[in-house]
Parts: C-alpha cells; structure tokens; sequence
DNA sequence: GCGACAG
DNA sequence: ATCTTGTCGC
C-alpha cells in the first residue's frame, strides 16, 4: 500500500485515539517530579534524552540517553510515528510525576499530536511544548506561555498545564526541555 | 499545479 | 531535526 494510503488509515486513528484522551486538571501541589524528553538525529540514528528534575525548583535528579534505529521520515502531522519508539525507549523503567515533550498534544489537527500519544501509550499525565504552531490546530486548544505553545497531552487540562509551564520557565523556554534538547544533541549536559 | 506544514 | 559562514548586536 502506498504511502498517501497508509497515512488516510493512521489519521483515522488518530482520531480514534483523540477521543481516548482524559483531559482532566492537576493538583500541582502533588508535584514533586516533572520530567522531559527530547529526540535528535544524527543520519539513521535516533538519540532520545532523559531528564528528571524536581519541582518547583527544578533540581536535576537523573539524566539518560539512548539511541536506535530511525523508523519513519517526518510528515508534518505524523510526527508521532518518528519520535513514539525513541521516546518509549528511554522513558523504559523511569518514574516522574509529569512529562514534558517536545512537540504538541490537542493543538493538532486532528487533536492527536506526539504529547497525546505518548501520554496515552505509558498512562502518565503528559504536556505538549512546541516552539512553532501547526496549522490547523483547533480554537483555544493551546495557549502561548513564554515563546512555547503549549497544550494538553494526557491528564491534564490546558490551564494546569500552563501553569505548570509557567513555573518551570527560563528565558522564555522551560527549562527542563532545554536541557533535555542539550543532552540529546550534546550526548550530556 | 502550488503552497504550507510540530521535529 | 540537520547541514553550515559570516555577520549583526548586546
């Protein structure tokens, strides 16, 4: 099947999954750990970073990298089909209150970014950070904190999240997405 | 056919 | 995301 098919299949899942998502809001005062991961690509190798830190404060407890095959090519919405494993890799066997990644959640066309789908796959309250808007991201499904658009992932409403974004922001970026995008371009801090 | 489009 | 020189500004 050709590619143009594949991806009219997997944007009706995505769809299907959308309405899986629970949008619900945060005690941030339970909060005690907010994680973030990032990906970069170095010809057909993948490197996905782990970051813990605590919150508020933001102290780093843990960092962690791992690297494997790249999948799938970038297509502007499916962008989930390239990061999903790398990110699914290097979260294997780690705990954190919150997740951060990089890329949207709801502000997607069809409501089902990178954010959702990983928050989906581990059960985990997640939040979607991007750098750039997608067009055709739905009304009022993200809101600007500092130069991120930020929306919701997974188990978490968008005013929580940013909030919580809010929180952890350093020169107009959260901070532990930055050091997460460091450490998988850098191999360390 | 052309343009636009997370990382 | 990644490839890359010089250049502008604080």
């Amino acid at each position: 099947m050709e590619l143009g098919k594949k991806l009219k299949k997997i944007e009706e899942t995505q769809r299907k999954l959308a309405l899986r998502v629970v949008e619900s809001p945060l005690e941030i005062e339970k909060v005690q750990t907010v994680a973030a991961v990032d990906v970069s690509y170095r010809e057909n190798t993948a490197r996905a970073a782990f970051l813990l830190c605590s919150f508020p404060d933001c102290e780093v407890l843990k960092t962690k990298v791992v690297e494997t095959e790249v999948s799938f090519p970038y297509v502007p919405t499916f962008f989930f089909l390239r990061e999903t494993r790398p990110i699914l890799l290097v979260l294997r066997g780690e705990d954190f209150d919150l997740l951060l990644i990089d890329g949207h959640g709801k502000a997607h066309p069809r409501g089902y970014g990178l954010a959702s789908h990983v928050g989906l796959l581990i059960g985990r309250p997640t939040i979607g950070v991007a750098k750039k808007f997608l067009r055709g991201a739905p009304e009022r499904s993200f809101v600007r904190v500092g130069k991120a658009y930020v929306s919701v992932g997974y188990l978490i409403d968008l005013d929580s999240a940013a909030r919580i974004v809010e929180t952890l922001l350093e020169r107009d970026y959260p901070k532990p997405l930055r050091l997460a995008d460091r450490l998988s371009k850098r191999g360390s801090l």
